[in-house]
DNA sequence: ATTATCTATAGATCTATAGATAATGC
DNA sequence: ATTATCTATAGATCTATAGATAATGC
């Protein structure tokens, strides 16, 4: 069915623009037009505008990626945020600051993705702590990177090589997985 | 005159509201309600939205704290946002992510602040090379923590003591002051 | 017949301005 | 007289819905 089509279009659309601009700031008419359809098919689509949001949601899509490399953990993962960068692809840890920030109810939001986010990466980097300290702050020095290259267009390469990129990071990241556990 | 103590208390809601909101969703009536005047007063204060933005921006503010202490740069850097943290100060590095996703020229707005922040992290770590590389590291890792903490609320002071997390995420951000300059 | 999609529009904002009133300085 | 502040409202959105039309499957 071609309704399937129009959907997808939807979604992708809704993905890049709230990525782009935030929930806010993006209307259902910017995302018709970018779907190639009218603001009523948006709505009888997805019900409501929140509805679309929680359809175009980029972490579910990249945060349960190919985790298998040879690869110590930390430099895998900025290696996976920057190839994201490289091929211009949603930026799942990037979009999550600004989505949290215009949720309508930010402190549910807040916990939604806080525990989404530590419970991944702690899955990633075999963190069985209780406390899922090493979590955060591989979280937050991923976040900063997202931020930072995506939002704020920090070392883009043409300043650094992208492995360079990723070696330098990546080490950061890394001396946190092998750090201490408290 | 009252009028600079209106002004004030426009400006110090726009600020509040800005950063825990976001630009669009936060409504001029918002900051009006929260400043204890009318929705008309804060426009002929402030001549515009986007004027009340550029008055409230938080940058400016904190960016030139006071850098003298006997600490590393990097950890003094962690601490100085820990403690704005501690303090329910607002948070520029949070912040600015957050606007210039929402800036209406969004290129723009992201060359500016990078232009700033990354001027203002050279400064403050005496980086006089020519392509900043260690300062745009440093921010990224900054960010992260600020993004981390304020918005996604890690690292919270029951799970982790200040001292503890200015001592750990400090010792990487000065990892990368320490470290090669290309 | 059913599904996909559109046009038209209601109802609720939002920013911004115009013009009135209250407070202050001379 | 001038400055601070308010009420009222214009004009431009925005989300959402109702109802019409076009396309598809039986």
């Amino acid at each position: 069915m071609s309704g399937t089509t129009t959907r997808d279009a939807v979604i992708e659309a809704a993905r890049e623009l709230f990525a782009r601009r935030g929930y806010t700031a993006t209307t259902i008419k910017d995302v018709a037009v970018r779907a190639g359809c009218s603001p009523a098919m948006v709505m009888k689509l997805m019900g409501s505008k929140a509805g679309l949001l929680a359809a175009a949601d980029p972490s579910e899509q990249t945060l349960d990626e190919a985790a298998g490399s040879r690869e110590p953990l930390g430099y895998g993962l900025v290696r996976r945020l920057v190839e994201r960068r490289d091929n211009d692809a949603p930026e799942p840890f990037a979009t999550a600051l600004m989505l949290i920030h215009e949720s309508a109810d930010r402190e549910a939001a807040r916990a939604d993705y806080e525990r989404r986010y530590v419970a991944a990466i702690a899955e990633r980097i075999g963190d069985t702590s209780a406390d899922k300290l090493k979590s955060h702050l591989v979280l937050a020095a991923l976040l900063g990177l997202a931020g930072g290259t995506r939002t704020m267009g920090l070392l883009r390469s043409d300043l650094m090589d992208s492995e360079e990129l990723i070696e330098r990071y990546g080490a950061l990241v890394q001396a946190i997985v092998d750090g201490p556990d408290g």
